[in-house]
DNA sequence: CGAATTTGACCAAC
DNA sequence: GTTGGTCAAATTCG
């Protein structure tokens, strides 16, 4: 899949999205200084309004494989999940010219199809964004394991996640969390569709309406929270009553069937990886990390790793924001 | 004993 | 015929 930029306006495009995500980064710190006052929510809302139109306007452009400061992984409306690009890493983004638009209706709640077994539609209509990450990252949301697979000339098994409330609340969000890497571990999970439920274990104020695509870009996570609690004894682990049993639960299996895939790591690997740990422990690394992601001359064969700190970075996290 | 996970079967898409 | 996503019975866990 090549690129077909002219290569001037290639670079000055690198440009303009080094710069917006300067800016966002920015905004981003602005508005974690915010969060930690009590100011009237007036200056919180614009940041947040500058966060997401910077967000927005990056998601927009849509950086692609094949240009270095690739870092967006939000894909729109992906027709189906290409395994290879799970397995391969070699086309890791799903650019829109695979979202034909499908016949199909979506999926698996079809009334018709309910209670057939197995029945689903492989082609979505579901967005579907992915996340690399060095570890097993805590997303807040309370998923429950509903399947396994051995995929096609992937090396790890893939793991399928569903909402919790499912079928309470008749949430369609899933996910699924495959290895693609074993050293440095590196997992991708894809999540398709967004949470329509309410987790009313969360603090009331992290009721949020997550039905709606932006908020995935938007949402803001106070990494300086966050560091806090990840550099407790249990990373991600502290601070959500019962999602975190919950996720707890998924890591712990999820990292003892990956333990199986791979003899290589120790399982506090996945916990807290060096590489991870480099991310949370300076706030202002954020800068740090961006900066040396933007200017890395890797090749893109490394574009996985690229992906996973710079999708940490943008992590939507709005339920860590209240870790503290 | 209820809830969560595992795992083989099912089946539409390819 | 193969593959991948989902289901649900069996199993495990707390």
């Amino acid at each position: 899949m090549e690129v077909s930029w002219p290569e001037n306006l290639s670079t000055s495009r690198k440009m303009v999205i080094r710069e917006l995500m300067v800016g966002r980064e920015l905004a981003k710190q602005l508005q974690s200084v915010l969060a930690n006052t009590d100011g009237s929510g007036s200056e919180k809302y614009l940041v947040m309004k500058i966060v997401k139109s910077l967000s927005d306007t990056l998601f927009i452009l849509n950086v692609k494989e094949g240009d270095e400061v690739s870092v967006f992984s939000q894909i729109q409306a992906v027709s189906s999940l290409d395994s290879s690009c799970l397995d391969t890493g070699k086309s890791e983004e799903y650019s829109q010219e695979n979202c034909k638009s499908t016949t199909t209706t979506t999926t698996t709640t079809l009334p018709n199809k309910k209670n057939r077994r197995g029945c689903y539609d492989r082609r979505r209509t579901l967005q579907t964004w992915k996340r690399d990450s060095p570890t097993l990252i805590n997303d807040g949301q309370a998923w429950r394991k509903y399947g396994q697979k051995m995929i096609h000339n992937a090396k790890y098994p893939r793991h399928y996640f569903r909402c919790s409330y499912k079928y309470d609340q008749g949430c369609k969000a899933t996910k699924l969390v495959q290895r693609i890497q074993a050293n440095p571990p590196l997992y991708r999970t894809t999540y398709l569709g967004h949470h329509t439920c309410k987790d009313l274990h969360k603090h009331p104020e992290l009721i949020l309406d997550c039905s709606g695509p932006e908020e995935d870009t938007s949402m803001f996570i106070s990494f300086d929270n966050t560091n806090l609690s990840i550099k407790q004894e249990q990373p991600f682990l502290s601070s959500f009553s019962p999602i975190k049993h919950e996720y707890k639960e998924e890591i712990i299996t999820l990292d003892m069937n990956l333990e199986q895939e791979s003899k290589v790591s120790s399982s506090s690997d996945y916990f807290v990886s060096p590489d991870l740990m480099e991310v949370v422990e300076s706030p202002p690394g954020l800068m740090t990390m961006l900066s040396s992601t933007l200017e890395s001359d890797h090749d893109h064969d490394n574009e996985d790793e690229i992906y996973g700190l710079m999708e940490f970075v943008d992590f939507n996290l709005d339920d860590f924001q209240f870790a503290s």
